[in-house]
DNA sequence: ATTATCTATAGATCTATAGATAATGC
DNA sequence: ATTATCTATAGATCTATAGATAATGC
């Protein structure tokens, strides 16, 4: 009964048996794997994958370096879950959004915005990690399946937006850099506000495309809603 | 007499003294200096800075791994210098952008077009230099100085072209990473041709600033004379 | 017994330096 | 003599493995 109640917060992670660690106790206080997923997502955002070593995430997570591998099998297993972890949630969004009977343009917005908002919600640039180079190893083909479904999914709702002169690779192509551009943006400015600029570059996506001010506002105004729905709809992302 | 008219291609790199290379020749015909930053670039854009080691970009160069530290002192120093060779010829186009009697609008497009070929010449994505995290790092504080004299450039040629209705430092950001992310666009399309994306892009930055159509094709027909007129004052870049 | 940690280390790098060597220039 | 290369190597990593140890669970 009054557990019910405590349990509201942050899960405690059970105590499971092992022997303790040498100094300090869990920095997340969610176990040790979250640990070295945030230790490690921290890193390879700022100073790259390569540049990070297993030592280094160890002591930002409070373990010993070869404790890592009774977690993850590589270093390149930690970013790889990193990377499908936060592919993720915007493919759930796409999905969502590509089964809803909305128009194709108010849609475009909905996930436009949802995907911005993500790329520019917890205090890291996560979105960093797709910009390492390192990611274009044969290792990483998974993730990159995964955006590759995200960029098809783009590729319909911008195909139903726009008129046949465009070229609809082009266009989707252009939408989805656009978009990915947030992740320039916010090295430059860390304080960018996520529900700000998720308004805007989602307007700016449809402008783009060559939509007119009214339209746009059309969009944006159903978006919105539909944005909200959506989020609803979806579970809470994990805070790595 | 014979001599002047064979020099006329690439000019043949003086031999100077010096013990030959174990094996081969200059690989670029532009001597060791131009070898080196040329096996670096495209080492460092593929796979990144930190995971290119010294005795790669030797191999790739065609000399000994200890043979770099008599062109450069250190590794960092390689880098540092293809950074600021390739932020110089934009820096060198806003120079001769910002003096000139043109609309701003005019004046951006030309920019913007000028930029975006740049990023999208060569047979390397150069740009994709800019995104590697090892940049952050004090040792490239000259060149991000030099970025921020490019920002201030668009800062100008913005602020100029937009109503006060829109933030200009908002816009500036917005056009600025807009024309970046060409270089996420060229990652996944390699074949990107430079000359219509340079169009393209340098429409889209206006659209994005919120001009009509008609505003956008007026810029577009001026700006690409301005863009040619600059282009031949400026002298021809080094390939490196 | 099981689990999660620890200590210790092998083996493979990697950057940078020291100093020898093979050319040309004077 | 000067220059540009070479060979050899010091010293500092770095990843991953082997195996010991300190908890809990049954």
């Amino acid at each position: 009964m009054t557990s019910s109640i405590v349990d509201k917060g942050a899960t405690p992670t059970p105590r499971r048996p092992g022997r303790p660690r040498a100094d300090g106790a869990s920095p997340t206080g969610r176990g040790t794997e979250s640990d070295l997923l945030s230790a490690a997502a921290r890193l390879f955002c700022t100073v790259g994958y390569t540049a990070t070593s297993t030592r280094a995430i160890a002591d930002a997570a409070g373990v010993r370096q070869a404790s890592i591998y009774h977690w993850f099998g590589t270093k390149s297993a930690i970013l790889q879950r990193l990377l499908l972890d936060s592919v993720e949630p915007s493919l759930e969004s796409a999905r969502l959004l590509l089964a809803r009977p909305e128009a194709p343009a108010v849609r475009l917005w909905a996930l436009a915005r949802l995907d911005v908002e993500l790329l520019c919600s917890g205090d890291l640039n996560i979105g960093a990690l797709y910009l390492l180079p390192e990611v274009a190893d044969d290792g990483f083909a998974t993730f990159r399946e995964h955006r590759e479904q995200l960029r098809a999914a783009y590729g319909d709702l911008v195909s139903g937006t726009v008129g046949s002169d465009v070229g609809p690779d082009d266009a989707t192509a252009m939408v989805l850099t656009f978009v990915e551009s947030v992740i320039l943006r916010r090295r430059d400015e860390p304080g960018l506000d996520a529900a700000r600029a998720g308004q805007r570059y989602a307007d700016l996506v449809l402008r783009l495309l060559g939509l007119d001010d009214d339209a746009v506002a059309r969009a944006h105004e159903a978006g919105s809603a539909l944005a909200d729905t959506v989020r609803r709809k979806k579970p809470v992302a994990r805070q790595n």
